[in-house]
DNA sequence: TTATAGTTTATTAAATCCATAGAATTTATA
DNA sequence: TATAAATTCTATGGATTTAATAAACTATAA
């Protein structure tokens, strides 16, 4: 399961990426409209400024920015920055990689080859949605929403 | 991650999958040959046993056996016992699911959908692989091992 | 009927997650 | 250049979950 500090990123992101090319967005804004705690969030952004997906301003007029287009941030370098590993053991893991305690033989564990098949196939999933492609959804089903009412 | 909890129910099964058709497995002896605490191990197995993976026979000469043949226990099976939903959002989850505290409105949210998704994606892989094939890729590591010293 | 082996319940220790507070730092602008 | 606005840093505490242990209890094969 997702920490709620990845949820927290991951709608922090994605009213950001409905922001591209206006003015920086304030914490509190983000902040209010995400129900999110004030002093948490600073933390989050920070954790995802130093992994280079967003851009603050300090001073008067000042907040965040993401540094990438919304299609270049992708849910794999979110989860890997808030959350840790993708891979569901440490020793199948390409970014957080450590041997198991209990291990006996890496080379022949049945365990750690199936589950570095399965990392594989989590981060092809993941890599592929985008931010922009959360935004996308969310507008789609309004679309599809509206329409049924509309009946 | 994987918890601790996880990677001893699947490193006990894979134990009594190479077991089929054997004097039932004493709980000690598993314990030994991969290093968990017995005790601890015992918590496991009982839920194991509760969710219809293993069938236990007390008295003398009991212990564990497999209530399935190995290639019907899935990592699925074993992640839900042990490991709980296999969705990453609550709200995307068959067998766990709960409302998401902060949501606004599920119906248009585009992360539950996104996560819907990545679900399937993941029950799939995980669904395929059994108790079995990870026996049998033990077994394929070690021919490749073997051969490689061969040279 | 007794030793063997699993089951249940409670408790403790450690780790992780969630959140807050307050001081420090940076920057726009008056 | 002073100052107010805004982010950043550090440290801490509580809550929850995970990991492990202990002890008492129950069932059963020989």
């Amino acid at each position: 399961m997702l920490t709620k500090k990845t949820k927290y990123a991951i709608k922090a992101l994605i009213l950001l990426g409905k922001n591209v090319d206006k003015a920086p967005l304030h914490i509190s804004e983000i902040a209010a409209q995400e129900k999110i705690p004030e002093k948490y969030l600073g933390a989050i952004l920070g954790e995802l400024r130093n992994g280079g997906l967003i851009y603050s301003k300090k001073g008067a007029g000042g907040g965040y920015l993401l540094s990438k287009k919304p299609e270049n941030i992708s849910l794999v370098q979110i989860l890997r920055l808030t959350d840790g590993p993708i891979a569901m053991v440490s020793c199948a893991s390409l970014n957080y990689y450590h041997k198991c305690d209990e291990c006996q033989d890496e080379v022949t564990c049945g365990i750690k080859s199936t589950f570095i098949f399965i990392r594989d196939a989590c981060l092809q999933i993941l890599s592929q949605k985008s931010i922009a492609d959360l935004i996308a959804r969310e507008d789609e089903l309004r679309q599809v929403e509206l329409l049924a009412s509309g009946l």
